[in-house]
DNA sequence: TGAAATATAGCTGTTTACAGCTATATAAGA
DNA sequence: TCTTATATAGCTGTAAACAGCTATATTTCA
């Protein structure tokens, strides 16, 4: 019996970077491309057909973006593997993926080598970065959210109201008058600019205050 | 030159666990061993006078929980290395340690050969999981965010939401009339189960739906 | 010790949110 | 095609949020 090679998609706006990749990996012929695919659209029905070990998967995509793309994909096929590979290097964006199942994130940047081996350490079903992207998530640039500290009382009616507690509420359950939460409540609104709670808990999450 | 080992420390509430590990990491004679703490208020001080390459950070704790003090620690001191090291297997704590800048998570149930292979990894610079937590963030449970869907215009009202718009000023942006976004909004808070926008945003941050 | 930050409490408006209904036109799916 | 889902619009209350102020006791820290 022949060992068959793992099956490899290619999610990627770029028919450059397409052909590049195809040209690149079907020269170590460790792979059997399977198919490649500029949008989500086209690549869902594919999917659905077509068993696909591993996916390549961009995150700027034309229609639906690679990080809910990646989502419905563990949906349709939680076997199939996904390794990110983008130019995008915000922190946001990277958790965003890992968030949605993806088993890895790759600069496009990184070396040649450094593709490879990320997607080998994926189809082993290990979670993998290029180098770059590993020094963003532990180089943890955690300073801004220094200026905008809460005091305790602050946070922990901010998480009351997270849960949805309203003001009468919360002065019940710390035993305070309504108007000293109000006032905490305007201290947050302020501290962290925001206008109204949508919003407040928006950069709250956003700033892991929660 | 004596080729200088890694400074370690251990932050775990259990005595047992700081006993066992300390054995057993002294018996590979790769680290030193330089301080052990039962909560995150005795290490802070400590760490804040002495170098610390790598700490092994329990989850819970009393007082301040392991994902804050991830946050403290990085801040205080961007070069050490944090690896969970827990029981807890919620994805959710998982993320957010990473979130928090740490460079790994193993669980407990981990084998000895797991737990240093990943120190290693870790010291080396590199994002590591013990097999176990791999297999979490890989095998993505993506089921029961299928049953609370919104729709399209639900989705869009709900992020205008998140970024503090209010009824009246998302009418005025869709051309709709207030009654409508109204009706919208309700629909959005029944379905996600929320009594409050505060809570409705919280519960769509935690479903990935902004 | 003295200044600054924090936590507390109060008042008065206006605006917005939310609950509870009804109702219709259109789009989507079985 | 016909039912269901979606999007639209309306009304009436009440409750909550928010803005803009003042004021004081307590804590924290330099």
């Amino acid at each position: 019996m022949l060992p068959s090679k793992p099956t490899l998609a290619i999610v990627d706006d770029h028919p450059i970077i397409i052909e590049g990749l195809t040209k690149l990996l079907m020269k170590k012929e460790k792979f059997d491309l399977i198919g490649s695919f500029t949008n989500g659209e086209d690549f869902i029905p594919f999917l659905q057909t077509n068993p696909v070990k591993i996916v390549l998967l961009d995150i700027v995509l034309p229609g639906i973006d690679g990080m809910d793309l990646c989502k419905e994909i563990k949906n349709i096929s939680p076997a199939t593997i996904v390794l990110a590979f983008s130019n995008h290097q915000e922190r946001s964006g990277i958790m965003k993926m890992l968030e949605n199942g993806a088993s890895g994130y790759v600069l496009k940047d990184a070396s040649i080598d450094e593709l490879l081996l990320c997607i080998d350490e994926a189809l082993n079903g290990r979670i993998t970065f290029s180098k770059a992207i590993n020094d963003i998530l532990t180089q943890a640039q955690l300073k801004e959210n220094r200026l905008t500290r809460l005091t305790k009382r602050e946070t922990e009616i901010l998480k009351l109201i997270a849960h949805g507690a309203t003001t009468p509420h919360i002065a019940e359950l710390l035993f305070l008058s309504k108007f000293t939460v109000e006032n905490h409540r305007k201290n947050i609104l302020q501290k962290l600019k925001a206008k109204n709670v949508a919003e407040l808990i928006s950069i709250a999450n956003q700033q892991g205050l929660l």
